[in-house]
This record gives structure tokens, sequence and C-alpha cells, in this order.
DNA sequence: CCGCGTTTTCTAGCAGCGCTAGGAACAAGA
DNA sequence: TCTTGTTCCTAGCGCTGCTAGAAAACGCGG
């Protein structure tokens, strides 16, 4: 019993290493740093103990993301609550979201860029998908207007902070105008009627 | 002389051939089925030659890319010159630019979201690119409130349709309610007195 | 028509990738 | 101490982008 307990123990503290050791290697080097070698080394063990705990890499990178998106969960949702009215809010949590975007490109890269089979969209997602996309939701349901699809309309919110975002970290968009363009996407967000 | 330039327009042409293959390769399997062996195949030549006349697979995919671009930007002039109003203009090309990204995926992604180690928003970008913002400025700029930056403006109706496109394309917002996004975003992004 | 020199093209291989089969090493029970 | 069952590693497969050096093709003067 005890030793039986002791090495499932042990198992889930090794698959917690395996992806600390991605995400931080992911986030000081890059994902092309992250290869299943460079990982194995990283944890000491060879790379088939990898495939013992995940399907495959893709598998460690999903668990990285939602690891990662619980922590932007977290953030979205300090921004909103210190926020005053519902106009700052929804400003508040989107200048979270692109904050954290360049904060921690590699952990925004693996959440919402890179494919990795992670069910979005979907009951199934995972709870840390659900509450980031929930802190969205509760920032833009102040602001919408009657009758408007609060859905499609937080989406579409969420679409344009990713837009503004993903160009400007590939360098398509210079970043120096980041924070104009955020106050642009924002200001024409809001109806100019709602307090 | 004569036997010089008739190998330069050889040249030419079997690179014309290389982008062309490229393109129609990634188009109809997507580019992970892109490979300088297949590509070599393709072409019937062996891969060395590929090198010969360009750097390297990015530089492949660049000229794809540039190729590509000048495809966009004369569906967007289309669009422009199509519709009737300033508003109906604006929608008319962010409609055209969204279906452009869902019909040929693969020119979207290598123009758009893959890094190629294109110049961007620079004046040293390729005029293909510059064109297509262009239209998207000619677009913007009749909505543009007084005083308003219209670069920055312009980059963020750009952003906000590249959000819709990428996160539809990976999964990650369902594709059925794009329209209902796509409608919500260029309503909003219109100042409501405007004509 | 032939041999030479240049240019072009191909064969073969490097280092690295994700992933896996099969055997070695280890721990626990008899 | 011997056996059984699990855990783990070594070695290797097929693939990637890319390149060095040999081979072939070509144009030209004799």
């Amino acid at each position: 019993m005890t030793i039986q307990t002791r090495r499932e123990r042990e198992r889930a503290e090794r698959e917690r290493l395996i992806v600390t050791a991605a995400r931080e290697l992911a986030e000081a080097e890059g994902w092309d740093a992250v290869t299943t070698r460079r990982l194995a080394d990283e944890i000491e063990y060879s790379q088939p103990v990898l495939y013992s705990h995940f399907k495959g890499k893709g598998a460690i990178m999903a668990a990285v993301a939602v690891q990662g998106c619980a922590d932007l969960a977290g953030e979205l949702r300090a921004a909103r609550t210190a926020a005053g009215s519902a106009r700052d809010a929804l400003a508040a949590v989107g200048r979270a979201y692109t904050a954290f975007a360049r904060r921690r490109p590699a952990l925004y890269d693996v959440i919402f860029t890179l494919d990795v089979d992670l069910p979005f969209a979907t009951p199934e997602a995972p709870a840390a998908l659900q509450d980031a996309f929930g802190e969205l939701l509760q920032a833009v349901q102040p602001i919408a207007a009657e009758g408007e699809d609060l859905g499609a309309l937080t989406e579409t919110y969420w679409a344009g902070l990713h837009g503004l975002v993903t160009l400007m970290r590939s360098g398509r968009l210079p970043e120096e105008a980041h924070e104009r363009r955020l106050g642009l996407f924002i200001g024409h967000f809001v109806p100019s009627g709602t307090s």
C-alpha cells in the first residue's frame, strides 16, 4: 500500500518536473530549444521516460499551456477586479492580456499560437482555458449593448487583442505604437454612450 | 551574348518553377508537406539546386509569401472599389480579407503567421506587402475621425481581422459564428455618427 | 571531330529531430 | 538466494534542412 503510493507520488512529482522543465526551457530559450533530448537531459532521465508520462512532445506542451493559462486567468482577474468602472475594467483586462503576451511570449505562444491539440471552445476545454475566457466575458458583459450576443462579442474582443499581440510579436507591426493601437482598439470597442 | 542570356532566362524560369511548385504543394497539402526533398522531386531536380536559387527553405517561403500577397492586394482592391459608401468599402475589405484567409490558408499562413524573415513595416518591405496594407489604409481612411492616427488605426483594423482569422483557423474560435463576429468587429470599428 | 576548361548538377553524408523496440538493471517476494 | 515483475536506458528508425566534393554536361579553340 504505502510503497505503491510512494511510487505514484514520485511519478507524479517527476511529471511535474517534466512540465516545469519544459516551461522554463521554453521561457528561457524559446520552444525551438525544447527538444525531447534536451528536456531529458534537463530532468536527468533518458528520452523514453518522457513518453511514459506523455503521449508525445505535443502533450507536454499542452500541459504547459494549461498551466500557463491558469496564470493568465489569474492576472486577468486581478486586473478586472482592481478596476473601477466597467470601461476601466475592460481596458485593464485588455492591457493585462497584452502585457502577459509580451512578458511571457513562450507561454502565450503555446496557449494561443502553436498547435497543440487542446480542446478549445467546447465544454471539454480545460478549466484554466474556460476561466481565462470567463474573465474576458465578465469584462465585456457590462459594455455589451442590449440584445447583443455576449459570447460572440467577447470572442471578437479577444481576437482583437490576439491579433495585436501576434502581429507585433512576429515583427509585422512596429512595437513602439502598441499602446496607441491598443487604446484605439479598446476605444472603438466601447460604444460611445456607455458608462 | 545570346547564349548567356538564354541561360539566365532558363535559370529565372526554373526559379519561378520552384516558387510555383512550393505554393501549389503548400496549398494542396499544407506547409508541413513542403520539404526540400519533396520540392526537389516536384521540379525534377536534385535538392542542392534549390540552394543555388535560394538561401534556404525560408527564402523560398518568403518568395511564395510575396507572390501570395500580390493576390491578396488585388482582391482587397477589387472589394474596395466595388463598394459604394465608405462604410461598405471598409466592410467589404474586411470580408475580402477573411475570405482570402479561409480560401487560401497556406498562403495566408506564409504571409502572416509563419516566420519567414520578410521585412514588414519598413520602407524595405516588398511592394506587394505595402500594396496590401495600402488597400487597408484607403479603406480605413474615410472613417477615421479627425486627428486620429490613420496608420495606427489601420494597423488596429488589420490586427482585428488577423486575430479573428487565426483564432478561428487554429480551432480556438468556433467556425460557425465567424460572420457574426466579423459583423460585430466592423460595426464597433465604425464610429456611430460617420456616414 | 576532339580534348580542354568552366559551369552546372548530382550523390552521399552530416547533425539534429520525434519517437520506439528490446534488452539490461533494479527492486520485491518466495 | 533465486525468481518475477517493473522501470529504465541503449541503440536505432525515418525524417528534416543543408552542404562538400565528385561527376557530368556544356561551350570553345584547335
